[in-house]
DNA sequence: GGTGCCATGTAACGCGTTACATGATTAT
DNA sequence: ATAATCATGTAACGCGTTACATGGCACC
């Protein structure tokens, strides 16, 4: 619900049309995620399908212009009043080293190294936007950037460290075999 | 992908049916993020539908047992072959948390305090899980454990940091208005 | 027989994403 | 004209997610 929170936030501001929120989102979030300007489209149909948003009739320039209702006014004001507390996603890259440990005939070593390497490089390419920052810019973009940043930088203590510990206790250790006991079926008994 | 693709590893270490790899992967990740058992099954039949998997007709206890196909166990060598590269995904906090201090009528600052509390919990929620660890049990839950502190602890330092240089700076210091010029339509000139 | 678990499915939905089509406007 | 840009939309798909339904087996 990222995207459609933030169109609301948006509008919190005051109305503005498809475009323009394309721009507004871009402006405050400093491009760090590409957003296809159809995707503004869908949100704002399933917005105004929740009836949190309203769509005035197209202006002379062909601009539908899209107000917040008392609904959507709500939601917003609840969504800054209570902090994220969802549980954490799926980590993508910790779900495959842990796989990549505990499978045989996987070189998990290595696949941290490869790992880390790609850490590394998209840690610089971050490091890059951050210091070609104009200054005293946008300092929602600036936080966006940092945020990233520590995000890729936590990945690479982690990759460091379990490569560590796998080297040290040797690259097998970590192996879990499937469990090959036939599995009781009904009711287990009371242990 | 990360469930595909985590099935589909399993799936390279032996055949495996639905439930049992629900099991699987629960053991490999540590139970850090649950897994819907029909998810298994709505996964298994996208992968056979791509001709990664196979599933045999039902064994005599009514399990029916997929097994990778060449093409699927090319997959997951590849998959481990290359490193994962993928731009970062929108982080939800982060995005708020700009437009918390871009937009005009939020209270930043408070916005940011809320969030912090609600981080320190879940970080002492998931200290608490890992000294709950039996001791050598399944390193790779170990390490997801790990991943998810350390991702943890990366939001809170950024938050305190945000937080610090509102202060400083003014909690008005990061707004940023809409844009109200009149779009120009048709060719830009030239600058 | 009832309870509870093992195991398999299915139908529906959600958001995010992309690719494509359309039209209007303005500069060269 | 034609090229480029602004702006709006739509159709289709992907994975992830949930809720629900079914049946078999085991224990008491």
């Amino acid at each position: 619900m990222a995207i459609r929170d933030a169109l609301l936030a948006i509008l919190a501001q005051g109305s503005c049309y498809g475009n323009q929120l394309k721009h507004e989102y871009d402006r405050r979030t400093g491009g760090a995620w590409p957003l296809n300007v159809g995707q503004i489209y869908t949100t704002l149909d399933r917005l105004e399908r929740d009836e949190l948003v309203s769509a005035a009739s197209p202006n002379d320039q062909g601009q539908t212009v899209y107000s917040l209702t008392p609904a959507g006014r709500d939601e917003v004001a609840q969504w800054f009043a209570e902090p994220l507390d969802d549980p954490l996603a799926r980590d993508e890259v910790a779900t495959k080293i842990a796989l990549a440990v505990s499978l045989r005939g996987v070189d998990a070593i290595a696949v941290i190294a490869r790992q880390q390497t790609a850490t590394q490089h998209r840690l610089a390419a971050l490091r890059a936007r951050h210091s070609a920052l104009p200054v005293g810019e946008s300092l929602s973009g600036e936080l966006i950037l940092d945020a990233q940043i520590g995000a890729v930088m936590a990945e690479a203590v982690w990759l460091e460290n379990v490569g560590q510990r796998l080297r040290e206790h040797g690259p097998t250790s970590g192996i879990i075999s499937l469990e090959t006991e036939a599995p009781r079926r009904g009711r287990p008994r009371q242990s």
